[in-house]
RNA sequence: CGGGGCGUAGCGCAGUUUGGCUAGCGCGCCUGCCUUGGGAGCAGGAGGUCGGAGGUUCAAAUCCUCUCGCCCCGACCA
């Protein structure tokens, strides 16, 4: 491609539209342009490379033998109505009805269509197992787009479903996509990391997300740094903590808070630390009101206290509740002579002589104790894990850090399956529920996370597997015809490889411009024809990552940029 | 959805507090000259319903009301 003839927009400053490195620099380089809110478009340089990752993704999928399909993104309201999950999504979905009044959805995930197709075109065992996948758009009305392409409102998702008559073919089955993705990954030249996953409302039980991990992640990782153990926030777990003082009880004390709700305002007012405090927080489950307690400086992990209440889903007592079974306005609520269920992180039972509250309108209580002064139904891991925390396997202490979900892996069973009846008769003619898995890869997102970990101060910087010319030719100036001859002759010579993208900047600019510019795009290669060239008839070529230069005859170009190719096809 | 901020040329911004001449600057764009190894220089030029609607006023980018859009923080998040 010649740069004159294609649209390759660049510029010099960045967008106020956008806060990270991958945005600005998607932009600056002419990748993509905001439409409207968490709606970009991709130009030309952009869907190279969304290509070049689609192309992946669909390799690695069929080499693991999954089965492609293409699926509407209008869908029935009815389907996700009777999966359960019109309430699920909510607001997330974007809706609307038809000139014949019919309700619409425009598709944020595609179980349920895959689903449907599978119960009607399959009911024997003999046509088991299948992986079904698709790479499509996908619409969420995201409450807050942000970060470009990482959290848009529409955005391609690679989605596998995989239906086998038992869980031994769903182990593998899932096995399959597993590695499948860790070769996608490889081969875009990320870096990754796999954590064990909540399946949270996708339902089911085993599950990995694939990170890459990044300060501007909205997930959170839990990682052991010395034995490898690596989960998300939902899910990590913790060493129990250990009763460290076996301080004798003190004597229970009620003391005046006033005004003081927060663990925050309390543990300055009395002078503790929070780790010192209770936090007492009521929850309506199966209608009933609970109360959690929580270490002071811990938070409350809804989706390990619906799994230890074995819910469906929990939620917060509303203000009332909370005043009408304590007796006190919110933030004074504490497990001293509360009459319902009391539940308790583990953290919580082997604190001594602690502060919480009196169930009295400002008013706390010190050296409160267990068993002393109340009693709990149930202790339980319900809080997320924090700096400090051990490692549940080895004891050494766990890393907290940031990272962008570019996959996930989810072992469903049998939920889809049973909720849209997508039944099978096995070979002693029982019929039996499909065992379902899903899979999921985040496209968009593989480049955005990319760009966030490869670039530098002068832009991109692309690895060869997905950019969007490997080599980029620039005649220093396009007005010497020695030089144009030799640059164009040098594009046919290598544009005639096949599966090597060339671009010849042709444009009548000053060198400064273009270098500028292919290193903003990130072109891996370029190759320069100008002074060296007049001089002396040599071209000169320079590796973007590095900034190595080598100087060559005119007609061992070809053979070295050949070489080039080769070397950093195996260098990430 | 709560809090904060911003909308002025393709992009980045000043001007708004305290209303007042023809609305400015940098980049980019067009023409010419010059220049050709890391975003050159000179000269000339095009490009604006100041997000939109209504109001106040002799006079509105500037003040008031409403509205739309966008960004950030938080909440939310298969």
């Amino acid at each position: 491609m010649k740069w004159s003839q294609t649209l390759i927009p660049t510029l010099k400053e960045s967008p106020s539209e956008a806060e990270i490195d991958s945005h600005k620099l998607m932009i600056r380089a002419g990748l993509i342009r905001r439409i409207t809110a968490g709606a970009y478009a991709y130009l030309p340089i952009g869907i190279l490379v969304l290509n070049k990752v689609i192309n992946i993704v669909r390799e690695e999928m069929n080499r693991a033998g999954a089965i492609e399909v293409f699926l509407p993104a209008l869908q029935p309201l009815d389907l996700l109505e009777e999966s359960g999950r019109l309430n699920i999504f909510g607001d997330d979905l974007i809706t609307f009805e038809d000139r014949h009044g019919k309700k619409v959805a425009l598709g944020p995930t595609h179980e349920e269509i895959i689903t449907d197709i599978v119960r009607n075109e399959i009911n024997s065992y003999r046509q088991l197992p299948i992986t079904l996948y698709q790479i499509q758009t996908k619409f969420r009305d995201e409450t807050r787009p942000r970060f470009g392409v990482l959290r848009s409102k529409e955005f391609i998702m690679k989605d596998a479903y995989s239906f086998d008559v038992d869980y031994e073919g769903l182990n593998k089955s899932y096995q399959y996509m597993y590695d499948a993705y860790c070769k996608i990954f490889d081969r875009c030249g990320l870096d990754y990391i796999v954590v064990e996953a909540d399946s949270g409302a996708m339902g089911g039980d085993v599950s990995h997300e694939f990170m890459v991990p990044s300060p501007v992640g909205e997930d959170i990782l839990i990682r052991c740094l010395k034995c490898g153990y690596s989960a998300n926030r939902e899910r990590a777990e913790s060493a129990p903590l250990l009763s460290d003082n076996h301080a004798t009880p003190h004597n229970l004390e009620e003391v005046s808070t006033p005004d003081k709700r927060t663990i925050q305002e309390v543990s300055n007012f009395l002078k503790i630390s929070p780790s010192q405090m209770i936090k007492t927080m009521l929850y309506i489950s199966n209608g009933q009101p609970i109360a959690i307690l929580l270490r002071g400086d811990h938070e409350v992990n809804e989706t390990k206290l619906t799994k230890a209440l074995g819910q469906e889903a929990v939620a917060l007592a509303d203000h009332k509740t909370i005043e009408r079974i304590t007796g006190a306005p919110v933030g004074f609520a504490g497990p001293v002579g509360l009459k319902v269920k009391i539940i308790a992180d583990q953290a919580v039972s082997v604190l001594k002589n602690f502060a919480t509250g009196a169930n009295k309108p400002d008013t706390h209580l010190m050296n409160v104790n267990l068993e002393r002064d109340f009693k709990i139904d149930q202790v339980a891991h319900l809080r997320y894990v924090i700096k400090g925390d051990k490692c549940p396997r080895c004891n050494h202490e766990l890393d907290v850090s940031q990272g962008i979900e570019i996959g996930h892996v989810f072992k469903l069973g049998t939920k889809y399956s049973d909720a849209l009846k997508a039944r099978f008769l096995d070979a002693g003619g029982r019929e039996k529920s499909m065992i379902m898995g899903c899979y999921g890869i985040g496209v968009n997102r593989i480049i955005a996370s990319l760009i966030e970990r490869s670039h530098d101060e002068n832009g991109i910087v692309w690895p060869l597997s997905i950019t969007p010319y490997h080599v980029i030719i620039i005649p220093v100036n396009v007005n010497d015809n020695q030089s144009m001859h030799m640059a164009n002759s040098l594009y046919s010579a290598l544009s005639s490889n096949t599966g090597t993208d060339v671009l010849l900047d042709d444009r009548d600019q000053r060198p400064g411009v273009k270098f500028k510019d292919a290193d903003l795009i990130g072109i891996p290669i370029k190759i320069i024809i100008g002074k060296k060239f007049t001089e002396t008839k040599e071209i000169e070529i320079k590796i973007r990552k590095t900034g190595e230069t080598f100087l060559a005859k005119q007609e061992d170009v070809k053979s070295k940029i050949e070489g080039l190719l080769e070397i950093l096809k195996k260098t990430r």
